[in-house]
DNA sequence: TCAAACTATACTAAATTTATAGAATTTATA
DNA sequence: TATAAATTCTATAAATTTAGTATAGTTTGA
């Protein structure tokens, strides 16, 4: 399941990809247009700032702008940066991969083979979804 | 991600699937033989047989078996029972369906039909992934 | 009757999640 | 240059979940 965060941040992505172009959104205008607390909201757009997704401008007249192009933001990416992984154990993960705590031998693990083919087939299906597919809908 | 708890009772449906036919195994036996904290691994073991797969004999001589034919235990099963929703959204999941506590409209929620779209291929690829598949790598 | 095993329930500590609070900084413009 | 409006930063707190432990009870075979 996606956590609050991932899914504020991604609906705050699709009502920034629905503004007119060179719209600049306030958060308070982001948080009441997507219903999102404002000030988790404003936690989320500066970590989807550091993560080169928006840009902001700072001061009066200021707020939050869609950075990368709208086809090319996908749910992977975003999961990946609030939610981490995309596979089910660190074992099985491309970035965020981490040795089991309770692993005895990696190699003869039956698990990590079986995870590793969900993996991949999630994640291609994550990286089909992106912010223009889901605002075209 | 899975939990520990999803994680401990697919390692103990693996060992227990390895085991010669009629082979009882005791929580003991398990609980070393798979690397999982012993207490906590009787719960797990409890939560399966509720969810009858696999079936256990009390008493001296006690332990537990698979109940269900290991081709027919499915990551997806397993899952389900211990972390619940395979969906990434609660609006978006058929066994453990949920309006989203922020949601709107759900008819109008573009992020709903792509999240559905990703329950449908992971639960395809999680109902591909028995305990007799992985048990065969 | 005893030992060995499962069963049941309660509890706890740590980590994570979901926020909120408040002060600092930046910027446009009157 | 003062002010208002906005982002930015850091700290904190409440609630929930996770992971695991403790204890007592019940069942069974020898």
């Amino acid at each position: 399941m996606l956590s609050h965060k991932t899914k504020y941040a991604l609906k705050a992505l699709l009502y920034l990809a629905q503004q007119d172009e060179n719209h600049i959104s306030r958060t308070i205008e982001i948080a009441e247009g997507a219903s999102i607390p404002k000030k988790f909201l404003e936690q989320i757009l500066l970590d989807l700032k550091r993560g080169h997704f928006v840009g902001s401008k700072q001061g009066k007249y200021g707020g939050y702008y869609l950075l990368k192009d709208k086809e090319n933001i996908t749910l992977a990416d975003i999961h990946r940066l609030f939610d981490g992984a995309i596979a089910l154990l660190p074992c099985a993960s491309l970035n965020f991969y981490e040795r089991c705590s309770d692993c005895v031998s990696e190699s003869e693990c039956a698990l990590r083979h079986g995870l590793i083919t969900i993996r991949e087939e999630t994640l291609k299906a994550m990286q089909g979804i992106t912010i223009a597919s889901l605002v075209k809908k």
